[in-house]
DNA sequence: AACTAGCCCAACCGCCTCACG
DNA sequence: GCGTGAGGCGGTTGGGCTAGT
Protein backbone atom coordinates (compact mmCIF):
# COMPACT_ATOMS: atom_id res chain seq x y z
CA UNK A 1 0.00 0.00 0.00
CA UNK A 2 1.27 3.64 -0.09
CA UNK A 3 1.78 5.67 -2.64
CA UNK A 4 4.95 5.32 -4.74
CA UNK A 5 7.67 8.41 -5.23
CA UNK A 6 7.19 10.26 -8.11
CA UNK A 7 10.60 9.44 -9.23
CA UNK A 8 10.19 5.97 -8.79
CA UNK A 9 9.74 5.41 -12.86
CA UNK A 10 13.18 4.38 -14.11
CA UNK A 11 15.09 6.34 -16.63
CA UNK A 12 14.17 9.49 -14.76
CA UNK A 13 17.02 11.71 -14.35
CA UNK A 14 17.83 12.95 -11.22
CA UNK A 15 20.80 15.25 -9.99
CA UNK A 16 22.13 18.83 -11.14
CA UNK A 17 19.96 20.15 -14.07
CA UNK A 18 21.61 21.68 -17.15
CA UNK A 19 21.44 24.37 -18.70
CA UNK A 20 19.16 22.82 -21.43
CA UNK A 21 16.84 21.59 -19.40
CA UNK A 22 16.12 24.87 -17.49
CA UNK A 23 15.58 26.36 -20.73
CA UNK A 24 12.65 23.73 -21.51
CA UNK A 25 10.99 24.34 -18.05
CA UNK A 26 11.95 27.64 -18.45
CA UNK A 27 10.18 28.34 -21.88
CA UNK A 28 7.26 26.04 -21.66
CA UNK A 29 6.29 27.40 -18.27
CA UNK A 30 6.28 30.83 -19.73
CA UNK A 31 4.11 29.86 -22.60
CA UNK A 32 2.01 27.59 -20.84
CA UNK A 33 2.14 27.62 -16.78
CA UNK A 34 2.89 24.70 -14.96
CA UNK A 35 -0.14 23.19 -14.85
CA UNK A 36 0.18 20.13 -13.17
CA UNK A 37 3.43 19.33 -11.89
CA UNK A 38 2.90 15.52 -12.52
CA UNK A 39 2.35 15.68 -16.23
CA UNK A 40 4.35 18.75 -16.96
CA UNK A 41 7.92 17.16 -17.32
CA UNK A 42 6.46 15.01 -20.61
CA UNK A 43 4.43 18.11 -22.22
CA UNK A 44 7.53 20.00 -21.67
CA UNK A 45 9.95 17.22 -23.10
CA UNK A 46 12.07 16.86 -19.57
CA UNK A 47 13.06 13.57 -18.88
CA UNK A 48 12.46 15.10 -14.71
CA UNK A 49 9.83 14.19 -12.15
CA UNK A 50 7.50 16.60 -11.46
CA UNK A 51 8.29 16.81 -8.34
CA UNK A 52 12.07 17.79 -9.71
CA UNK A 53 10.78 20.61 -11.89
CA UNK A 54 8.53 22.41 -9.61
CA UNK A 55 11.39 22.28 -7.04
CA UNK A 56 13.67 24.04 -9.61
CA UNK A 57 11.06 26.53 -10.91
CA UNK A 58 10.26 27.76 -7.09
CA UNK A 59 13.96 27.57 -5.84
CA UNK A 60 15.94 28.60 -9.20
CA UNK A 61 13.77 29.19 -12.51
CA UNK A 62 11.22 31.88 -11.28
CA UNK A 63 11.91 35.58 -12.73
CA UNK A 64 11.07 36.82 -9.29
CA UNK A 65 13.82 35.24 -7.02
CA UNK A 66 16.07 37.74 -5.48
CA UNK A 67 19.99 36.30 -6.20
CA UNK A 68 23.20 37.36 -4.07
CA UNK A 69 23.67 38.48 0.07
CA UNK A 70 21.01 38.54 2.29
CA UNK A 71 20.68 42.29 3.25
CA UNK A 72 20.48 43.10 7.23
CA UNK A 73 17.68 44.18 7.20
CA UNK A 74 16.75 40.87 5.61
CA UNK A 75 18.38 38.71 8.10
CA UNK A 76 16.69 40.74 11.00
CA UNK A 77 13.58 39.79 9.65
CA UNK A 78 14.08 35.95 9.36
CA UNK A 79 15.43 36.24 12.88
CA UNK A 80 12.64 38.03 14.70
CA UNK A 81 10.12 35.42 12.24
CA UNK A 82 12.41 32.56 13.07
CA UNK A 83 11.58 33.53 16.75
CA UNK A 84 8.20 33.29 16.63
CA UNK A 85 7.86 30.50 14.09
CA UNK A 86 10.54 28.45 14.31
CA UNK A 87 11.64 26.34 11.20
CA UNK A 88 8.44 27.35 9.16
CA UNK A 89 10.73 28.34 6.61
CA UNK A 90 7.56 29.02 3.84
CA UNK A 91 5.92 30.88 6.21
CA UNK A 92 9.41 33.17 6.59
CA UNK A 93 9.80 33.03 2.38
CA UNK A 94 6.47 34.86 2.28
CA UNK A 95 7.82 38.09 4.16
CA UNK A 96 10.97 38.32 2.43
CA UNK A 97 9.48 38.67 -1.14
CA UNK A 98 12.13 37.05 -3.84
CA UNK A 99 13.92 35.23 -1.42
CA UNK A 100 13.09 30.90 -1.46
CA UNK A 101 12.13 28.84 1.48
CA UNK A 102 15.14 26.57 0.63
CA UNK A 103 16.78 29.62 0.49
CA UNK A 104 16.23 30.72 3.94
CA UNK A 105 16.64 27.69 5.31
CA UNK A 106 20.37 27.70 4.06
CA UNK A 107 20.77 30.87 5.10
CA UNK A 108 20.12 29.86 8.66
CA UNK A 109 21.92 26.81 8.86
CA UNK A 110 24.93 28.21 7.33
CA UNK A 111 25.33 31.64 9.01
CA UNK A 112 22.86 32.84 11.07
CA UNK A 113 22.20 29.70 13.33
CA UNK A 114 26.19 29.47 13.85
CA UNK A 115 26.24 33.67 14.96
CA UNK A 116 23.28 33.08 17.35
CA UNK A 117 25.74 29.89 18.96
CA UNK A 118 28.54 32.41 18.95
CA UNK A 119 26.72 34.87 20.85
CA UNK A 120 25.60 32.38 23.44
CA UNK A 121 22.13 32.06 22.27
CA UNK A 122 20.17 29.42 21.18
CA UNK A 123 18.93 29.46 17.60
CA UNK A 124 16.39 27.50 18.42
CA UNK A 125 14.63 29.23 21.49
CA UNK A 126 16.45 32.47 21.21
CA UNK A 127 17.00 33.08 24.28
CA UNK A 128 20.59 32.49 26.27
CA UNK A 129 22.26 28.93 25.77
CA UNK A 130 21.24 26.38 28.51
CA UNK A 131 22.43 23.52 26.98
CA UNK A 132 24.56 21.78 29.14
CA UNK A 133 27.87 21.33 27.26
CA UNK A 134 28.16 25.51 27.30
CA UNK A 135 27.38 25.59 30.95
CA UNK A 136 29.61 22.90 32.38
CA UNK A 137 32.27 24.71 29.82
CA UNK A 138 31.61 27.63 31.75
CA UNK A 139 30.81 26.62 35.38
CA UNK A 140 34.20 24.86 34.98
CA UNK A 141 36.10 28.04 33.45
CA UNK A 142 34.52 29.35 36.83
CA UNK A 143 35.40 27.03 38.78
CA UNK A 144 39.42 27.39 37.96
CA UNK A 145 39.02 30.77 38.20
CA UNK A 146 37.45 31.17 41.38
CA UNK A 147 39.50 28.64 42.96
CA UNK A 148 42.85 30.60 41.85
CA UNK A 149 41.16 33.47 43.51
CA UNK A 150 40.74 31.89 46.54
CA UNK A 151 44.20 31.06 46.29
CA UNK A 152 45.33 34.22 45.81
CA UNK A 153 48.89 34.11 48.11
CA UNK A 154 49.20 31.00 45.38
CA UNK A 155 47.46 32.02 42.27
CA UNK A 156 50.48 33.88 40.50
CA UNK A 157 53.42 30.93 40.94
CA UNK A 158 50.17 28.76 39.55
CA UNK A 159 49.25 31.01 36.71
CA UNK A 160 45.78 31.28 37.82
CA UNK A 161 45.47 34.91 38.62
CA UNK A 162 42.69 36.79 36.76
CA UNK A 163 43.26 40.97 35.72
CA UNK A 164 40.96 42.90 35.84
CA UNK A 165 39.55 42.50 32.50
CA UNK A 166 39.18 38.59 33.19
CA UNK A 167 37.61 39.18 36.96
CA UNK A 168 34.67 41.21 35.04
CA UNK A 169 34.41 38.68 32.06
CA UNK A 170 34.17 35.78 35.24
CA UNK A 171 31.58 38.09 37.20
CA UNK A 172 29.61 38.35 33.73
CA UNK A 173 29.88 34.64 33.46
CA UNK A 174 28.39 34.41 36.92
CA UNK A 175 25.72 36.16 36.22
CA UNK A 176 24.56 34.23 32.83
CA UNK A 177 24.63 31.30 35.26
CA UNK A 178 22.42 32.62 37.75
CA UNK A 179 20.15 33.74 35.32
CA UNK A 180 20.33 30.33 33.88
CA UNK A 181 19.43 28.93 36.86
CA UNK A 182 16.71 31.19 38.18
CA UNK A 183 14.83 30.41 34.73
CA UNK A 184 15.17 26.80 35.55
CA UNK A 185 13.18 28.15 39.07
CA UNK A 186 10.52 29.31 36.76
CA UNK A 187 10.17 25.63 34.73
CA UNK A 188 9.92 23.71 38.10
CA UNK A 189 6.40 25.09 39.84
CA UNK A 190 8.53 27.47 42.14
CA UNK A 191 7.34 30.78 40.42
CA UNK A 192 5.72 31.87 43.62
CA UNK A 193 9.82 32.23 44.84
CA UNK A 194 10.21 35.03 42.79
CA UNK A 195 6.96 36.37 41.75
CA UNK A 196 6.78 38.54 44.52
CA UNK A 197 9.78 40.08 43.55
CA UNK A 198 8.26 41.06 40.07
CA UNK A 199 11.15 40.67 38.32
CA UNK A 200 12.29 39.58 34.90
CA UNK A 201 14.97 36.89 35.48
CA UNK A 202 16.87 38.36 33.01
CA UNK A 203 16.85 41.62 34.38
CA UNK A 204 20.55 41.50 35.45
CA UNK A 205 21.85 40.31 31.70
CA UNK A 206 19.03 43.17 30.05
CA UNK A 207 20.27 45.96 32.43
CA UNK A 208 23.38 45.21 32.84
CA UNK A 209 23.73 45.89 36.71
CA UNK A 210 22.14 42.20 37.94
CA UNK A 211 20.47 44.05 40.58
CA UNK A 212 18.33 41.08 41.49
CA UNK A 213 21.76 39.18 42.30
CA UNK A 214 23.49 41.59 44.19
CA UNK A 215 20.76 40.54 47.14
CA UNK A 216 21.44 37.22 47.22
CA UNK A 217 24.68 35.09 47.10
CA UNK A 218 26.09 33.74 44.59
CA UNK A 219 27.15 30.41 44.00
CA UNK A 220 30.17 30.45 42.22
CA UNK A 221 31.44 27.79 39.46
CA UNK A 222 33.73 25.46 42.17
CA UNK A 223 30.59 25.57 44.66
CA UNK A 224 28.20 24.33 41.65
CA UNK A 225 30.46 21.22 40.75
CA UNK A 226 31.20 21.10 44.53
CA UNK A 227 27.62 20.78 45.19
CA UNK A 228 26.57 17.98 42.40
CA UNK A 229 24.17 21.70 40.91
CA UNK A 230 26.61 20.96 37.45
CA UNK A 231 27.90 17.46 36.56
CA UNK A 232 31.59 17.78 37.06
CA UNK A 233 32.10 16.67 33.22
CA UNK A 234 30.04 16.38 30.71
CA UNK A 235 30.07 12.29 30.40
CA UNK A 236 28.35 12.42 33.82
CA UNK A 237 25.19 14.78 32.83
CA UNK A 238 22.84 12.77 30.40
CA UNK A 239 19.74 13.22 31.87
CA UNK A 240 20.11 15.92 34.34
CA UNK A 241 19.76 19.35 32.56
CA UNK A 242 16.73 18.94 30.15
CA UNK A 243 16.72 22.64 28.10
CA UNK A 244 12.77 22.29 28.06
CA UNK A 245 12.17 21.30 31.79
CA UNK A 246 15.45 22.66 33.64
CA UNK A 247 17.39 20.72 35.75
CA UNK A 248 15.98 16.91 36.38
CA UNK A 249 17.17 14.42 38.75
CA UNK A 250 20.18 15.06 40.36
CA UNK A 251 18.87 18.57 41.16
CA UNK A 252 17.06 19.54 43.97
CA UNK A 253 15.58 22.94 44.57
CA UNK A 254 15.76 23.22 48.22
CA UNK A 255 19.23 21.83 48.08
CA UNK A 256 20.34 24.14 46.32
CA UNK A 257 18.64 27.32 48.09
CA UNK A 258 19.65 26.24 51.06
CA UNK A 259 23.22 25.73 49.96
CA UNK A 260 23.10 28.82 48.39
CA UNK A 261 22.68 30.94 51.75
CA UNK A 262 25.18 28.92 53.32
CA UNK A 263 28.04 29.84 51.01
CA UNK A 264 27.12 33.40 51.08
CA UNK A 265 30.25 34.35 52.86
CA UNK A 266 32.51 32.27 50.04
CA UNK A 267 31.16 34.69 47.06
CA UNK A 268 29.94 37.54 48.66
CA UNK A 269 33.17 39.46 47.50
CA UNK A 270 32.36 38.55 44.01
CA UNK A 271 28.48 40.10 44.17
CA UNK A 272 30.16 43.00 45.83
CA UNK A 273 31.98 44.31 42.83
CA UNK A 274 28.99 43.80 40.24
CA UNK A 275 27.58 47.39 40.62
CA UNK A 276 31.02 48.65 39.74
CA UNK A 277 31.39 46.54 36.52
CA UNK A 278 28.47 47.42 34.64
CA UNK A 279 27.74 45.33 31.67
CA UNK A 280 26.15 45.60 28.07
CA UNK A 281 22.44 44.31 27.97
CA UNK A 282 22.46 41.60 26.32
CA UNK A 283 18.78 41.95 25.83
CA UNK A 284 17.36 45.23 25.41
CA UNK A 285 13.78 44.47 26.99
CA UNK A 286 11.91 45.50 30.22
CA UNK A 287 10.78 43.40 32.94
CA UNK A 288 7.84 41.14 31.91
CA UNK A 289 8.46 41.38 28.37
CA UNK A 290 11.12 38.34 27.27
CA UNK A 291 7.74 36.32 25.80
CA UNK A 292 9.24 35.59 21.94
CA UNK A 293 7.34 32.28 22.23
CA UNK A 294 4.27 33.49 20.77
CA UNK A 295 1.10 31.14 19.88
CA UNK A 296 2.04 30.37 16.33
CA UNK A 297 -1.18 30.41 14.65
CA UNK A 298 -2.75 33.43 15.80
CA UNK A 299 -0.09 35.50 15.17
CA UNK A 300 0.15 37.34 12.06
CA UNK A 301 3.66 37.66 10.94
CA UNK A 302 3.48 41.50 9.79
CA UNK A 303 2.00 42.30 13.50
CA UNK A 304 4.65 41.00 15.08
CA UNK A 305 7.71 42.58 12.51
CA UNK A 306 6.21 45.81 13.57
CA UNK A 307 6.40 45.45 17.18
CA UNK A 308 8.48 46.92 19.23
CA UNK A 309 8.21 45.71 23.04
CA UNK A 310 8.68 41.79 22.10
CA UNK A 311 12.54 41.12 22.61
CA UNK A 312 14.12 38.36 20.30
CA UNK A 313 17.47 37.18 20.03
CA UNK A 314 17.63 40.07 17.07
CA UNK A 315 17.40 43.03 19.45
CA UNK A 316 20.46 41.54 20.61
CA UNK A 317 22.20 40.98 17.88
CA UNK A 318 21.57 44.37 16.76
CA UNK A 319 22.18 45.45 20.06
CA UNK A 320 25.61 44.17 19.13
CA UNK A 321 26.24 44.84 15.90
CA UNK A 322 25.40 48.78 16.64
CA UNK A 323 27.39 48.88 19.57
CA UNK A 324 30.93 48.96 19.23
CA UNK A 325 32.24 48.64 22.66
CA UNK A 326 29.35 46.09 23.40
CA UNK A 327 30.00 43.90 20.44
CA UNK A 328 34.00 44.00 21.38
CA UNK A 329 32.98 42.96 25.27
CA UNK A 330 30.72 39.97 24.11
CA UNK A 331 32.61 38.71 21.50
CA UNK A 332 35.82 38.66 23.38
CA UNK A 333 34.15 36.67 26.18
CA UNK A 334 32.19 34.64 23.74
CA UNK A 335 34.85 33.53 21.62
CA UNK A 336 37.94 33.46 24.37
CA UNK A 337 35.47 30.75 26.22
CA UNK A 338 37.75 27.44 25.69
CA UNK A 339 35.71 24.24 24.63
CA UNK A 340 37.11 23.10 27.50
CA UNK A 341 38.15 24.16 30.90
CA UNK A 342 41.99 25.12 31.30
CA UNK A 343 44.61 22.57 32.23
CA UNK A 344 45.03 22.99 35.84
CA UNK A 345 48.49 22.09 36.19
CA UNK A 346 49.35 20.89 39.42
C1' DA B 1 51.56 21.81 -6.42
C1' DA B 2 49.04 18.48 -3.86
C1' DC B 3 46.20 17.32 -0.32
C1' DT B 4 42.70 18.02 3.28
C1' DA B 5 39.01 19.97 5.84
C1' DG B 6 35.30 22.79 6.05
C1' DC B 7 31.73 25.45 3.89
C1' DC B 8 27.96 26.32 0.82
C1' DC B 9 23.85 25.34 -1.49
C1' DA B 10 21.13 22.86 -5.05
C1' DA B 11 18.67 18.94 -4.99
C1' DC B 12 16.60 14.91 -3.02
C1' DC B 13 13.76 12.30 0.35
C1' DG B 14 10.02 11.34 3.07
C1' DC B 15 6.22 12.94 5.51
C1' DC B 16 2.13 15.83 5.86
C1' DT B 17 -1.95 18.31 4.31
C1' DC B 18 -5.52 19.19 1.31
C1' DA B 19 -8.65 18.56 -2.45
C1' DC B 20 -11.41 15.57 -4.89
C1' DG B 21 -14.10 11.56 -6.28
C1' DG C 1 -16.05 8.88 5.96
C1' DC C 2 -12.46 6.88 3.17
C1' DG C 3 -8.91 6.34 -0.31
C1' DT C 4 -5.98 8.43 -3.53
C1' DG C 5 -3.17 11.79 -5.88
C1' DA C 6 -0.84 16.19 -6.04
C1' DG C 7 1.45 19.78 -3.98
C1' DG C 8 3.94 21.65 -0.13
C1' DC C 9 7.18 21.55 3.55
C1' DG C 10 11.25 20.68 6.44
C1' DG C 11 15.28 17.78 7.12
C1' DT C 12 19.18 15.92 5.04
C1' DT C 13 22.64 14.86 1.60
C1' DG C 14 26.46 15.16 -1.41
C1' DG C 15 29.14 17.42 -4.89
C1' DG C 16 31.64 21.52 -5.94
C1' DC C 17 34.32 25.20 -4.26
C1' DT C 18 37.70 27.46 -1.32
C1' DA C 19 40.91 28.29 2.26
C1' DG C 20 44.47 26.39 4.88
C1' DT C 21 48.51 23.42 5.42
Amino acid sequence: MGRSPCCDENGLKKGPWTPEEDQKLTDYINSHGHGSWRSLPKLAGLNRCGKSCRLRWTNYLRPDIKRGRFSEDEERKIISIHSVLGNKWSRIATQLPGRTDNEIKNYWNTHLRKKLLHMGIDPTTHKPRTDLNHLVNLSQLLGAASFGNLLSPWSSALGLQADASQLARIQLLQNMLQVINTSTLLNMDNVGLLQNQNLNPFEGLVNGTSTLYQKEPLLIGQEYLNQGVIPKAPSDSQGIFNSSSGFEGQFNMEDFLGSNNSTSSLSSSACENQTENPMPALVSGSPGTYTVNQVESKTDPNQFLTQSSTSTSFEVWDKLKDDEISDFYWKDILESTPSSPPPMSW
